[in-house]
DNA sequence: ACCTGAACACCGTTCAAGT
DNA sequence: ACCTGAACACCGTTCAAGT
């Protein structure tokens, strides 16, 4: 992650610079880091890389591209380490939540996945790999893996936007007296001190999907219901 | 939908042209209807409303509130007639693939939701409320309402863009010796001739957490699993 | 009150010219 | 093989000047 380039042993100049797909996905994470995504433009990123906005195109197809390698990269520090470690119910769970956690941090790129290949995304399909060996290892039926694994992900993507929303969505504010029932509902649950409604909304969904997943593939959970 | 303009009675020349949120919105879904999101520039939208682009900003703030006015249009075509004439658990099943359906066809809006103040979205609110009546008259403890509607809607979301991603993403191509166990899992699916696969997901996913919900709310279904 | 035309400050991307 | 600088074809938005 750091910027500055070592010399070569011995050389007499420093080394050219090699514009990696490593190097330029660790720029373009210091970007967004520094100014969120709206920062992330061409320019911003060659700067970054100390090198004229023309000569990324030496290196990439199009920033596209670049949100593609992103999408990949960010999807190798999701967890499932924990497959090998709990229970798969509890697993699953696990997998979910930090799913979830880290595109809340990067929802511009759910829209990227949608349409990724994933054969050009290694670290995407290793997650995939290590998910299925452990649903396999727990018993599950091959052919109702990839249908739970696309389900819980959507709903993981649909999370991952909740979660950054602005707490007060609901406040049905001068409509108050058109949505009555909604505006009362709406209530109960502001009224909670714990936590934020965005995560009781994620937890009750994933359990009654990772319930219901299993149901349908006819396992019974290995721990109980939540 | 129209876009020309009837005269008043009686007057001698043209009604002047007023740039109503209504005839805002109808010029942009034909602008998408003829070209997809990618067309929609306040250029655009303008020139099929016959006006400059600076003219536009008379009457709206910004593209973003375009977007806004958008969304709620789009959300009033959500089915929730559904809720009068159904047993409460189809009527959410049903509720939920209409409003799926609307919104793989306009998944630009998606990101727009996730941060849309429903106070200033009339039909959003309106269909909230017919949902949250749907559910209380099935007898749905007022305080499980919200959570159930927003996890559904995450689902919902997520299911959206798997509605219109390309099928084949999840050909590992290159990749399939590194991922044997998802490479096997996934051509299993690939074999269904029946529908898509995402549509088998979306189902699966939506029968769980129905069902979850519902239970996890303490009531049975009405007309049993599907 | 609402329009136009010019202008501004950006975008992503291309390409000839260099080394 | 890879860089630079200039240029292109756009964006969304602002604003003075009109009616």
């Amino acid at each position: 992650m750091s910027s500055d380039e070592p010399r070569r042993r011995g050389a007499g100049r420093p080394v050219k610079r090699v514009l990696s797909q490593a190097r330029i996905v660790a720029a373009a994470l210091e970007v967004i880091q520094a100014g969120g995504y709206g920062a992330l433009t061409m320019s911003a990123l060659a700067r970054r890389l100390e090198v004229a906005p023309s000569a990324l195109y030496n290196h990439v197809e199009s920033k596209q591209e670049v949100l593609r390698w992103l999408q990949d990269f960010v999807m190798s520090s999701v967890d499932t380490s924990c497959f090998a470690d709990l229970p798969w119910d509890q697993a699953l769970r696990a997998w979910a939540r930090s799913y979830r956690d880290v595109f809340a941090r990067h929802t511009p790129l759910i829209p990227v996945i949608a349409v990724l290949q994933v054969s050009g995304a290694p670290r995407t399909l290793a997650m995939y790999e290590a998910v299925t060996q452990g649903l396999q290892r727990a018993g599950w039926p091959t052919p109702q893996i990839v249908p739970a694994i696309v389900a819980l992900e959507s709903f993981i993507y649909g999370s991952a936007y909740d979660a950054v929303a602005p707490q007060d969505i609901f406040d049905t504010g001068a409509l108050a007296a058109d949505s009555p029932r909604f505006t009362a509902a709406v209530e109960l649950q502001t009224g909670r001190a714990d936590g934020r409604a965005a995560d009781a909304a994620f937890e009750a969904g994933l359990s009654a999907l990772v319930t219901g997943l299993a149901g349908g593939a006819g396992l019974p959970l290995e721990s109980g219901p939540a």
